[in-house]
RNA sequence: GGUUCCGUAGCUCAGCUGGAUAGAGCAACAGCCUUCUAAGCUGUGGGUCCCAGGUUCGAAUCCUGGCGGAAUCACCA
């Protein structure tokens, strides 16, 4: 980005010097020159035509002219219609090249470890069931949108909400108590969460059968489900969880820590980790003060009944209920509870919300509820929707039975890796005490890759069936191509070429330069992906750029080639693509093997 | 019904803060390993950018209206 500015501002001030004083910046539009024309970076003339008063190609000629009189880093120009495609002397672009391998990270590091920290919330999980695939993608784009702002330079804090409260968790407590005959998920070798979700799915299979009985009793479907003695059994115990009842207490305890320790080894394999975890049984109470407070204060109102409502007539929104009538707390209040508590702990720049676009007007009226209530940080709060991923029957739904489990597509995708690896005779090369760690990584790389490769706001579909690909526009792909490079080193390094700076070669190829400008690129586009929180754009930058590197690697070898300094730029080149490949790579969350 | 989001090749997706000739992968077909890793490379075919208007030098991109799909509008979370 620093040449494009670089040119900006010479354009600017061309302009100052022809139309006087004024800020000109805003009409500079700068583009990469497009395939097929002669050039790397394009000035489009026509917004400055009217200021000009000068016909598109006179304009575009005088502004060549003066770059290349006032920036060495111009080396030629040409124009076709309204177009001013610049050359830059390739030698700047080595030079550039030099300065990154210099650095010993190509990302940024927070500046200020005491500045305000953006906040990141992702996964917020419930503890009645295992995570599906729907929380992987929630999952990733939270751990990935994390890296990628703290590549841009400010610190962040990645933060969890657990829902671990509230009628389904008692639910399953309830059938645990009923049907579990005091068995845990060490005797049964049933990992935890997986464990208690069969319990939730237990109970919800019983309720459905004394429902069914209740209707053919003539009872409407809402009147059934007062009636259930199960459901009435459920309500009881959130009732003595609420009041603090001891034994309640210490099984909730119980069946929530099997849940985390479960919860735990699938955020280990998806490589996630928070700084703070917060949990909903701590935060709803703070919550309800708030919404109390608020009451008092006249910005809420009370109906007769004891509910509280947020009246959002001037948004033109509906009202809005944050207090039940029995008093207690509904998913709102929970999130205004939670929002204060963090604001207090961490004082965040931000507070980013990773969640599906299901809540989209729970976010908008959080905000506004916030706002009403006083607090000059909700303008703080931002909800990042993304989208659902469907199946190829459309939506995953538990009743019938078509969620994919998350830890199931985890070992599908290392089994396929094994399977294929071993097809391919690639683990020959491997090492034996580092394969299951290639595996790993490749499965889980091609994962990752091809959940985050897609614009998160947009919904996207996942075909278990044909599985994932690992060949074209996938992460094993972009994972080869590291592991190309890393050989290619080794070779080198035996053969005794160095990787000293290069100097600026003459007879560069189209493609090497193009492999240049891309590298060049990376920067600019972390920066980008940082602003739009989208990983997307790291997965299309580093994909094109594997795409590019093994074209030219096709055809431009190094140990056969006769000239030192090519032989060396090449090597350079290459070094410099696996690093950027390995830290956008990173900036996914995935990882990159040596060997593969 | 109101609101929001989406609609690009057979399929999955890029491109969308207006710019030149709309791109990849998969699938299909045809080639390239005695030469730095063939999970690679090269080539062929494949398009009413949902439709219709508008804005302007210029629209897949912005605006309006349709059509189609999804989400949401709970004393669920």
């Amino acid at each position: 980005m620093i040449l494009e500015k670089k040119i900006e501002n010479q354009v600017a001030s061309y302009l100052k010097s022809i139309c006087g004083e004024g800020d000109y910046n805003e009409l500079v539009h700068l583009q990469k020159t497009r395939a097929g024309f002669k050039g790397d970076i394009t000035l489009v003339v026509f917004p400055l035509l009217k200021l000009l008063k000068q016909k598109p190609a006179e304009a575009a000629q005088g502004i060549g002219e003066y770059l290349s009189d006032n920036m060495q880093e111009v080396m030629s120009f040409n124009v076709i219609k309204g177009f001013l495609n610049i050359e830059i002397d390739p030698g700047w672009w080595t030079g550039y090249m030099n300065m990154i391998l210099q650095e010993d990270s190509l990302l940024k590091k927070p500046d200020n470890k005491d500045s305000s920290p953006v906040l990141v919330e992702f996964s917020s999980p419930n503890t009645n069931k295992p995570l599906h695939l729907g929380h992987i993608r929630n999952n990733l784009l939270g751990m990935s949108i994390s890296r990628i702002i703290e590549a841009s330079g400010k610190p962040v804090k990645k933060v969890n909400l657990v829902n671990d409260r509230g009628i389904h968790i008692c639910k399953t407590m309830l059938a645990w108590q009923k049907w579990g005959d005091g068995t845990t998920p060490e005797k049964a070798d049933i990992k935890g969460d997986h464990f208690v979700g069969e319990y939730y799915v237990m109970f919800e299979k019983e309720l459905r059968k004394e429902i069914d009985k209740l209707r053919s009793e003539s009872y409407t479907e809402e009147e059934a489900l007062q009636k259930a003695p199960l459901m009435k059994e459920a309500r009881e115990m959130l009732r003595k969880w609420e009041s603090g009842d001891r034994e309640t207490l210490d099984l909730w305890k119980t069946m929530n820590r099997w849940v985390y320790e479960g919860f735990d080894e699938t955020y280990k394999e998806l490589g996630v980790s928070f700084h703070k975890v917060y949990y909903e049984s701590g935060t709803y109470k703070v919550g309800r003060e708030v919404v109390e407070e608020g009451l008092k204060r006249g910005v809420l109102e009370k109906k007769e009944d004891g509910s509280v409502w947020a009246d959002l007539g001037k948004y033109s929104l509906d009202k809005k209920l944050l207090l039940r009538s029995d008093g207690t707390s509904v998913y709102m209040t929970q999130d205004i509870g939670t929002a204060v508590l963090r604001y207090n702990d961490f004082s965040p720049a931000e507070m980013l919300y990773v969640v599906g676009n299901e809540q989209d007007y729970h976010f908008k009226v959080l905000q506004i509820v916030l706002r009403e209530l006083g607090y000059e940080w909700a303008e703080k709060v931002k909800h990042i929707s993304y989208g659902m991923v469907e199946l190829p029957g459309g939506r995953m739904k538990s009743r019938e039975g078509t969620v994919v489990d998350a830890d199931d597509i985890i070992s599908e995708m290392e089994i396929t890796a094994q399977r294929l690896s071993e097809e391919l005779g690639k683990l020959d090369e491997v090492p034996p005490g580092k394969r299951s760690e290639v595996v790993k990584m490749i499965g889980m790389g091609a994962l990752k890759y091809f959940i985050l490769k897609v614009d998160p706001r947009k919904n996207m579909l996942f075909n278990p069936e044909e599985s994932i690909d690992f060949n074209g526009n996938t992460g094993p792909f972009i994972q080869y191509t590291h592991a190309r490079v890393c050989s290619l080193r080794r070779k080198c390094s035996e053969a005794g070429i160095t990787e000293q700076e290069s100097s600026p070669i003459v007879d560069m190829s189209s493609k090497e330069l193009m492999l240049l400008k891309l590298l060049y690129d990376f920067q600019g586009v972390v920066s980008q992906a940082a602003e739009d929180h989208s990983p997307a754009l790291i997965a299309n930058y580093v994909y094109e750029l594997a795409k590019e590197y093994n074209q030219f690697y096709h055809d431009h070898p190094i140990l056969r080639e006769s000239r030192r300094d090519v032989q060396q730029f090449r090597l350079l080149l290459s070094v410099c693509t696996g690093r950027v490949i390995k830290s956008a790579m990173y900036l996914l969350g995935a990882e990159v093997p040596e060997r593969m």
